[in-house]
RNA sequence: GGGGCUGUACGCUAACCUGGCAGACUUCCAGCCUCGGGCGCUGGAUACCCGAGUUCAAAUCUCGGCAGCCCCA
């Protein structure tokens, strides 16, 4: 649990209420760390006391969101082509290893059944750390000849890592509950450079739909993923400053075809391998929305995937409370008629307790109706991204909550385009960063020359690891290592996670 | 990969240094009071992370495990 003891928490706990009660009032920028983990906790997301490391428990409000999340990126997938599937989890040691790359790779973390019950195993089975291995392996029947491609498979599904770095909720996990993967094989190295155009422009959608502001790079070659050709990275940058990778889009090539021997019968008969891609995504995604959007009173919910968009507050006055629950009601019908997710909180509670438990949730909107309102055929709402309250007719609510969800929407965008945007500074030699990066907050480019030498004397000299380059971006400045004008791009380093 | 710190009730914390009845607030339960930004009152429930060691005696000291946090690479 976290340790509260910074002068900081302490003033803005006494400040923000005069009772002992915990405040929900964490500076985000200043004590991330601890911000991620009480807005998880009071926002009803998850539940941190289990006592396995890596692995957490969803609360049901938080696990609607996450389902929420995952159904864009279904329909994204299956819009694209996509189709679901699942394979097993346990995979024999025969099949794990049979790509040498991805087995020294994932071996060292992964979960490994020797024993079950009282016998132990003839055969190690492999919790799957990622299905590679198994999909590759099953699917070799399927290809046959060229009208069986291009093939593309996805699954969602939970996999395990054992991960010896600090986890975090979501952010790095040993289980990860909803783990997006897909799969593709394909005829030639040029279809799967495509695909690989293909996965990067579906998780753009995805990142955009889902306000997770984010750069696309290329990982360099020496820092790819285990058995990958090459990988694009998508990257974001969480509030402390450190850079998160969102999604890995991986071209396989043909080391896996190879490995597995999955061939098909091209039109001169020839027996030929396929060429792969793989690239997925998991709940870090819901991590990352809920880390950049947040502000120092907890949550805030993305309308298009929040769990309840409208929480209606009755307030009560001695001999009123029916009339006013029958008013909430009411406007409650009109709301779900607009295909709203609506809550009236009627518990026997303060409307304060009320008030500061919605927001720490991230409810977009919230209703007050008391009443006055009846009276006057009024409501009053409360928008969360700007904390502000107006007065409308009873009746204009529909039109005007449907209207909030997308001012809302614009308003999160905006925001978090700003902060991106001042998270990602560009300069042009290791003495200025050194000089103007001293915070080393954030992601940093600098002029590089595509040489693997050249990338990692920049990253020792500046002490922060490379992220990725933009290939096809060339700029006009001198690489920051060796000076060479020809052909220079943009290389990105950052502290991740 | 290396180093440091921490673990007391649902939560937050006191006692730990200097071994001797574990105390407050919050929460929860029962009841009264009633709800426009964390009401009040009465009564009650709930805790020393696990294991070993030292000791007449361990929340406190030592060792190990598990879990968490921070810093550096």
């Amino acid at each position: 649990m976290p340790n509260l003891k910074s002068p900081n928490e302490a003033l803005s706990r006494s400040e923000a209420s005069t009772s002992t009660k915990v405040t929900f009032s964490i500076d985000k920028i200043k004590n991330f760390s601890e911000w991620y983990d009480r807005a998880l906790d009071v926002g009803d997301i998850i539940d941190a006391r289990y006592p396995v490391k890596g692995m957490y428990i969803w609360r049901p409000y938080g696990f609607r969101a996450l389902r929420e999340m995952m159904s864009v990126m279904r329909e994204i997938m299956d819009r694209t082509g996509h189709k679901e599937t699942y394979f097993p989890m346990l995979i024999p040691e025969s099949i794990f290893g049979k790509e040498r790359d991805f087995l020294k790779g994932f071996k060292g973390e992964a979960y490994i059944v020797t024993q079950a019950g009282n016998d132990s195993l003839t055969e190690k089975l492999y919790v799957r750390p990622t299905s590679e291995t198994v999909i590759y392996e099953s699917v070799k029947p399927w290809i046959r000849s060229e009208t069986d491609l291009p093939l593309k498979l996805y699954q969602v599904v939970n996999m395990y890592r054992h991960e010896t770095k600090q986890t975090r909720p979501m952010l790095r996990l040993r289980e990860v509950v909803e783990f997006k993967e897909a799969h593709t094989f394909h005829a030639t190295a040029e279809e799967a450079d495509r695909q690989i155009r293909e996965g990067v422009a579906a998780y753009s959608e995805f990142f955009d739909r889902m306000l997770i502001p984010y750069i696309v790079v290329r990982t360099p070659s020496w820092d790819t993923f285990a058995g990958a050709v090459y990988n694009i990275d998508i990257m974001s940058v969480m509030p402390d400053g450190k850079a998160l990778e969102l999604a890995s889009v991986i071209n396989l090539g043909d080391k896996f075809a190879k490995a597995f021997g999955l061939t098909y019968r091209n039109k001169n008969n020839k027996e030929s391998y396929v060429h792969q891609t793989c690239y997925g995504i998991s709940e870090r995604e819901l991590g990352a929305m809920l880390a950049v959007h947040g502000d120092n009173r907890g949550l805030i919910m993305l309308p298009s995937i929040a769990p309840i968009h409208v929480v209606i507050v009755p307030i009560f006055k001695r001999g009123s409370e029916d009339a006013v629950k029958r008013a909430a009601e009411n406007v409650k019908g009109m709301l779900e008629k607009q295909k709203l997710r609506v809550e009236i909180d009627d518990k026997p509670k303060g409307v304060g307790d009320k008030f500061y438990e919605w927001e720490a949730k991230g409810v977009p909107v919230r209703i007050e109706l008391g009443l006055k309102e009846i009276e006057r055929g009024e409501l009053v709402i409360f928008r969360r991204d700007t904390l502000k309250k107006e007065t409308i007719k009873a009746k204009d609510a529909p039109k005007r909550v449907l209207a909030l969800m997308d001012e809302i929407t614009k308003t999160l965008k905006e925001r978090v385009d700003e902060y991106f945007k001042s998270r990602i500074l560009h300069f042009l030699t290791v003495g200025e960063l050194k000089k103007h990066y001293t915070e080393r907050k954030g992601l940093v480019g600098l002029p590089w020359c595509g040489d693997e030498k050249c990338g990692r004397k920049l990253e020792e000299e500046i002490g922060i690891p490379t992220v990725g380059f933009v290939p096809e971006k060339h700029i006009d400045a001198a690489c920051a290592a060796c000076g060479r004008r020809d052909n220079t791009i943009e290389m990105y380093f950052g502290r991740t996670y």
